[in-house]
RNA sequence: GCGCCCGUAGCUCAACCUGGAUAGAGCGUUGGCCUGCGGAGCCAAAGGUUACAGGUUCAAAUCCUGUCGGGCGCGCCA
């Protein structure tokens, strides 16, 4: 990896230089210049030790030049005005970066530092009472892309989706389904205030009515409460199912909060907070003293009627995932979580599971744009647009894209009117249409026998063109964005690395044809287009997007 | 009221956490490029007082303080 040997030598230079010890030099930065007449990596390094030696940044960088020299990664070294040192580096190093990647395949980039950890991932979590949102297909897919980033990298992944089956919302949701269903036979009810009045809800009660008749109809009021509560939440939760793997997201696991409530879990897990001496009663209802961990009001864990807060079921399924062994939890919650942060954390600090074992992620809002205009969402009104016909409208891989077109903190606007009416100019496409072109010149390479030769005995040191180490350099760039993206967990980064990618490639490929008379030339071109070919996968397979050959 | 986030090109956003050189993309606008591996493409141009005012620093979009403007959170809901 570039960056790695680059530092690598830096402090081999320093070293030898002598006058201060590497370990002691408080981290610099390789970074990328402004321009490429400024070389292909340019260090602060001179402006730090500067700092240190209390001399002039240029000074430094004169001392140290020639041990920097000495390394032979470069051919050239400048010293730029502040004291930057700029590399410009030997092919050697650019045709190592091709090697490398056709030697890993599709373990460039992706050290196997998981060693089999068991990680775990719970998104989307929506409650049952309702189709999936917009809302909900943006957690999936920053989740789902996190959970292939962690499974390149050797971790033990698990999906999770939790199921809120339990409280009043669950009442309420049953109790609509139920007067649909009595409407269905003439009967006069109403659905509660706080019911959920769309259309689905109609469906539900007729598909219960296909299955049970008009048996309900005459069943004690809590029998069939229960039926509503419990056959409505299935049949909600398999449609999320349905509409997840259209959507390529796949869960290894479905817990339902109402095995907590069920089981003594959560009882036990209050036992531990109490043992800890960290419960209190007041005003008749047991609270935690979540302030002492960094909460800013307590909170109620046992209402004064005797039920469990969300809160306390919600210690107790953490609790649960502790003892499942995960050495690592991350939630992914929408914006409307965002009060619930620090009474999580909170909890995970008083059991005691120590601090970054649970990272919590929140995503920003989703709105969706017509016309220019916002479409105003309410679940309880059934008013709003579903996933599923997102889905059905932009098509999967454009939906994924156009997803994780923004960083995760930033608010997306989804304009439904432009992304079907640019459906076949989105990005994504624009990235597809790289994999495929190259695809396409591999196979006209093949038609013509140029079947490219082993790597070792190609003539990489052919590729001197600029646009050709442009595009080895971005490729040599691969595995630290795999390494930025696991810091920050922000998928965001793939997707612009993609376009970056896509962008130099297409301009390489405008500008250079591959199979070209030279069959060297041709045939080390041949061997940058497949070492382009799998960064090209790993991204597409990162992000859940299908890489096509043909279009 | 308390707390948090945001303000960057006509629009939507990167870069801010970890301060570095000429603040980047996409869309839109304007002008070029198809008798060779797929034009869903490429090239070029125009477009900026990084909300404002101070401060720290050799260096500030980035860190600190204040002002203005916008958003969110603050339930014995989930």
């Amino acid at each position: 990896m570039l960056l790695n040997i680059l530092k690598q030598a830096l402090r081999n230079a320093i070293d030898k230089w002598g006058r201060v010890a590497s370990q002691n030099v408080p981290p610099f930065d390789i970074t990328i210049p402004p321009s490429e007449r400024l070389g292909d990596y340019s260090t602060n390094a001179a402006i730090i030790l500067a700092k240190i030696l209390k001399e002039r940044p240029e000074n430094i960088a004169e001392e140290l030049l020639p041990f920097l020299e000495k390394e032979g990664l470069t051919e050239k070294i400048e010293i730029a005005r502040g004291g930057f040192i700029n590399f410009f580096l030997t092919s050697q190093l650019l045709e190592a970066v091709i090697r490398e990647i056709l030697d890993k395949g599709g373990k460039y980039g992706f050290p196997q530092i998981g060693e089999a950890k068991k990680i775990q991932l719970e998104f989307v979590s929506a409650n049952p009472t309702g189709p999936l949102s917009v809302a909900h297909g943006r957690g999936a897919v920053i989740g789902d892309v996190l959970a292939n980033l962690f499974a390149r990298l050797g971790y033990n992944v698990v999906k999770e989706y939790y199921i809120n089956d339990h409280g009043s919302q669950i009442e309420a949701f049953a109790k609509s389904i139920e007067a649909r269903y009595f409407q269905l036979f003439g009967e006069d009810m109403s659905i509660p205030s706080d019911g959920y009045r769309g259309e689905y809800v109609k469906d539900l009660a007729k598909i219960i009515r296909e299955e049970v008749g008009d048996k309900l109809l005459y069943a004690p009021k809590e029998v069939r409460g229960e039926l509503f509560r419990e056959r409505g939440v299935e049949l909600m939760v398999q449609s999320h199912r349905e509409t997840l793997k259209r959507f390529g997201v796949e869960f290894h696991s479905w817990f339902q909060e109402s095995n907590l409530h069920h089981s003594s879990t959560i009882a036990k897990t209050l036992g531990v907070l109490k043992e800890k001496g960290l419960i209190f009663e007041k005003d008749g209802a047991i609270w935690f003293h979540s302030t002492l961990f960094g909460d800013d009001k307590d909170r109620v864990l046992v209402r004064s009627d005797g039920s469990f807060t969300y809160f306390a079921a919600d210690l107790a399924y953490h609790r649960n995932k502790y003892e499942r062994g995960f050495a690592q939890v991350i939630d992914i919650w929408g914006p409307d979580h965002y009060g619930y942060v620090r009474r999580m954390l909170a909890g995970t600090r008083a059991l005691g599971y120590g601090e970054g074992w649970l990272r919590i992620l929140i995503f920003q809002v989703v709105r969706l744009v017509r016309e220019g205009e916002l479409i105003m969402m309410s679940k309880r009104e059934g008013e709003f647009v579903t996933l599923d016909e997102l889905i059905d409208e932009v098509g999967k891989d454009a939906v994924r894209f156009f997803y994780l077109l923004r960083t995760i903190d930033s608010p997306l606007d989804f304009d439904m009117t432009l992304a079907v009416k640019q459906a076949p100019e989105n990005p994504v496409y624009y990235v597809q249409y790289a994999h495929t072109r190259i695809h396409s010149i591999l196979k006209e390479a093949e038609k013509r026998s140029l079947s490219p030769q082993s790597i070792t005995s190609a003539r990489l040191d052919l590729l001197k063109e600029e646009k050709e180490k442009a595009l080895i350099k971005k490729l040599g760039e691969f595995p630290t964005l795999i390494s930025t993206t696991l810091a920050s967990l922000e998928p965001y980064n793939i997707v612009r690395y993609s376009m970056e990618l896509a962008r130099i490639f297409h301009n390489f490929y405008e500008s250079h044809r591959v199979i070209v008379d030279n069959e060297d030339l041709a045939k080390a071109r041949l061997q940058l287009m497949k070492a382009t070919l799998q960064v090209f996968k790993s991204c597409l397979q990162l992000l859940g997007v299908e890489a096509p050959e043909r279009m």
